[in-house]
RNA sequence: GGCCCGUUGGUGAAGCGGCUUAACACACCGCCCUUUCACGGCGGCAUUCACGGGUUCGAAUCCCGUACGGGUCACCA
């Protein structure tokens, strides 16, 4: 058995796409298992659409995720360059030619307004709307007329008759396509350059490429290819098509989506972590054999398994991103999440009068619940806001008469305090069950509330520490 | 409209003809731990696999039809 080769090859149109990140994902994944290579390749055939560093942004993010190509235009290997399709014009150039001289492939000079109103004409009529093959057959004179004329034309592949075309669906089996439900298509576009179709084939070709996964909208693509194959003489790779990735509506995740953040590198910005990342893309469409969910990179490489690509969309669920984001977030030692997470705090606040310890603490006391580094802006509000309103029910826990008990209680006990620690706010608070006769819930919510106006926050003794005795008592004795 | 594809709980999903009175995870609800909270631990949560037929001793699993959802029919990739 031959090496095996995959690909990843996006146009650089912008950042990297969930969508296409999971593509490229598996791909890497097929390929490291089965111990080949991982190519990117880059189709950047549609100039207009092409955008200044879209391509060090693919390879940006994507080396961000930990996938790192074995070859690209950066690291080329000679024999199968080059790696973007501008730069290989001339060698589908000469397909093209042998294409025309077998009689596959022939001139096509319909306007555009002509092919519109064919299509709207087919679609009035309720058929599925097809180019017709009006140049099919033109004659010489015809051509002549055209030629002279100096139309732009494109060249159209002859879709052969009465045939039908299976491919192994390494994800869905066998599936097929009849050659009368194709249209003859371009295969090359009136500025003389090729289209996706039929560039991907020649690029496949002579790569190499063995294995090819990529998204559920290229099935009927498959088939165009297949045709172009067959007349070349040449062996196509294996196809897996994998399904679309829908929102929590059932619809495939549209760049539009407010919902769902769409890109990569909007996700390394807000400071989530590109192992959980890796981990939760593989699994949008995959599932391992066990029940076991977390798995690193090599792991997941020595697990992965094709024959475990789901044939049915996969949801992008917000909640288990969060969740696994969490678990990796929990594992990472408290100084590298401080590292982490105090650009975000920094850009959020003024830390100018804390200290790298006070710092250091107030990002532990949220360490085991955060999912994402920014999310600390949000965690540790309570620290830096001044607003003090109460919801139904803290108004509720403020009305306890054990309350304003404690909280005289609890302030004539830090007053007391000169040395300010965790330690001696501990005792503080042991004091004051002791002194009121109040603890549990009552105590705890008490105090709770009355400092923060949360009913859920924190360790209460880090809280009242890392707050400061100043403001601690400020609030305390306003009541 | 043609052609392709899919349909398991609140959610993601396993299951590939008998071991399933349907894993696991998230969410939710209880209980335990913690003098509170969070973390963690334990337990509960689909008599049922879109619907209707069929095949079979036996079907979520195979076949056919219906409904619903999606993909695609570009000189975009």
């Amino acid at each position: 058995m031959s090496r095996v080769r995959v690909r990843y090859a996006p146009s650089p149109t912008g950042h990297l796409h969930i969508g296409n990140a999971r593509t490229a994902l598996f791909n890497y994944l097929y390929a490291k298992h089965y111990d080949g290579d991982f190519i990117f390749r880059l189709e950047d055939t549609d100039i207009a659409r092409n955008i200044e560093g879209g391509e060090e942004s693919q390879l940006k993010n994507l080396a961000w995720l930990g996938i790192v190509p074995d070859e690209s235009p950066f690291q080329p290997q000679e024999k199968y360059g080059p790696y973007r399709q501008m730069e290989a014009l001339d060698i589908y150039d000469k397909i093209v030619e042998e294409l025309i001289e077998k009689g596959h492939a022939y001139r096509c000079y319909c306007t555009p307004e002509e092919l519109a109103e064919e299509k709207e004409r087919q679609e009035a009529a309720g058929l599925a709307p097809m180019y017709n093959g009006h140049c099919r057959n033109l004659s010489e004179e015809a051509i002549k007329a055209y030629e002279e004329e100096g139309r732009p034309y494109t060249i159209r592949l002859k879709v052969p008759e009465g045939k039908t075309y299976t491919f192994d669906d390494m994800i869905r089996g066998e599936v097929s396509f009849e050659s009368k439900d194709i249209g003859d298509w371009v295969i090359v576009k009136s500025n003389g350059i090729p289209t996706y179709n039929f560039a991907v084939v020649v690029d496949d070709h002579r790569m190499e490429i063995t294995n090819v996964f990529r998204g559920e909208e290229h099935i009927s693509n498959t088939p165009k290819q297949l045709m172009l194959y067959d007349m070349l003489g040449w062996e196509p790779p294996r196809y897996g098509h994998m399904t679309i990735i829908v929102n929590e509506n059932h619809k495939k995740l549209s760049k539009r989506d407010q919902n769902v953040m769409q890109f990569v590198s909007q996700y390394e910005e807000e400071g989530y972590l590109p192992e959980a990342m890796f981990n939760f893309l593989a699994l949008l469409g995959w599932s391992p054999e066990g029940e076991e969910e977390i798995f690193s990179k090599e792991e997941l490489i020595k697990i992965f398994d094709e024959k475990r690509l789901s044939k049915s969309p996969s949801m992008f669920d917000k909640n288990k991103l969060t969740w696994i984001n969490n678990r990796y977030m929990k594992a990472k030692d408290l100084d590298e999440v401080v590292t982490m997470c105090k650009p975000y705090l920094l850009e959020a606040y003024d830390l100018s009068e804390k200290s790298d310890a006070w710092i250091h603490d107030l990002i532990g006391l949220y360490h085991d619940q955060m999912s994402y580094g920014k999310e600390i802006v949000e965690l540790v509000s309570l620290f830096f806001k001044d607003d003090y309103t109460l919801d139904e029910q803290g108004k509720e826990v403020m009305s306890w008469e054990t309350t304003p008990v404690v909280v005289k209680g609890f302030a004539s006990e830090l007053e007391a305090i000169e040395d300010w620690s965790a330690e001696n706010v501990k005792v503080a608070l042991k004091a004051t069950q002791k002194a009121t006769g109040i603890k549990g819930k009552p105590l705890f919510m008490g105090l709770r509330v009355a400092i923060t106006a949360q009913e859920h926050g924190p360790d209460l003794t880090q809280t009242v520490t890392l707050l400061g005795k100043e403001k601690v008592l400020a609030r305390l004795c306003s009541i």
